[in-house]
DNA sequence: ATGGCCACGTAACGTGGA
């Protein structure tokens, strides 16, 4: 089983990108952040046509999330139960595997803005919201993967240089982060040995991706029972190369059951 | 040369992203 996480920064203008890679990347649950596009512009024909099936969320002109997979999802929530939120952040879906039942939430956590913003203020409030939710999934899914854009880079090995002690990197973002790795969770690109500088976004200025001045902020994190299965987590560099790529890259995780 | 962005909505910039 392959799942995938990937902040597309406007389907709308990615998605021949996405079913392109798609077709070279069969995935079985493949988490779309940033879709840009209302509820009822999202592209399913694209996806059904192809075999897959969606459960998505989408709003005006910011956000949104979408979980493309090869199974028919069950047990679909939308956004947090424990967080009225008019910004849709959050899918959630029950997968079948050999295994049993597998939980897979898509998440696009707020950006924050800068540490002084009312936005940062959101963005540590929506993570402890976060926390509550998926301590209660946990309970009811032993089977369970949390792949998105956090927006939180772990540790300074998962930041260029030029960033420290400023947003995505903050001591109460990575407590945050922490937290969550705390109710038993493991971030999958660390269960095995990677390259240096490994990073999922740089920025579109300064040349960014040629100067590989990046940041590692979009993740999977899997459940105790869940990880015992994971053989492989990469990030898929090569979208980037794409013409008119999105910002973001795609990060896999293998499960082998 | 040490910097040069991108997408959206509404109509030439302002906002947000990270």
């Amino acid at each position: 089983m392959k799942i995938a996480t990937w902040n597309v920064n406007s389907l709308k203008v990615r998605l021949p990108q996405v079913i392109a890679w798609l077709q070279e990347n069969p995935t079985d649950a493949l988490c779309l952040q940033e879709l840009k596009q209302e509820t009822d512009k999202f592209p399913l024909e694209a996806f059904t046509e192809l075999g897959y099936h969606c459960a998505w969320t989408g709003q005006k002109t910011y956000n949104g999330v979408a979980i493309i997979s090869k199974a028919e999802p069950a047990d679909i929530i939308l956004n947090n139960p424990h967080y009225p939120d008019l910004q849709q952040r959050l899918v959630s879906v029950t997968l079948p595997s050999p295994v049993g039942d597998v939980r897979i939430i898509c998440a696009y956590c707020p950006n924050g803005s800068a540490l002084d913003s009312d936005k940062y203020t959101y963005k540590l409030e929506w993570f402890d919201a976060l926390h509550k939710y998926l301590e209660e999934q946990l309970q009811q899914y032993p089977n369970l993967a949390i792949l998105g854009d956090y927006n939180v880079a772990p540790e300074d090995r998962d930041a260029h240089d030029k960033y420290s002690g400023d947003i995505l990197v903050s001591p109460p973002e990575r407590a945050a982060f922490q937290r969550l790795l705390d109710l038993g969770l493991s971030d999958s690109f660390r269960l095995f040995e990677q390259e240096e500088k490994m990073f999922s976004w740089w920025d579109y200025r300064m040349m960014g991706f040629r100067r590989n001045a990046g940041l590692r902020i979009d993740h999977i994190l899997l459940s105790p029972a869940l990880k015992e299965y994971c053989t492989a987590c990469i990030i898929d560099k090569e979208p980037r190369r794409n013409e008119q790529p999105s910002d973001h890259t795609p990060v896999v995780a293998t499960l082998t059951f």
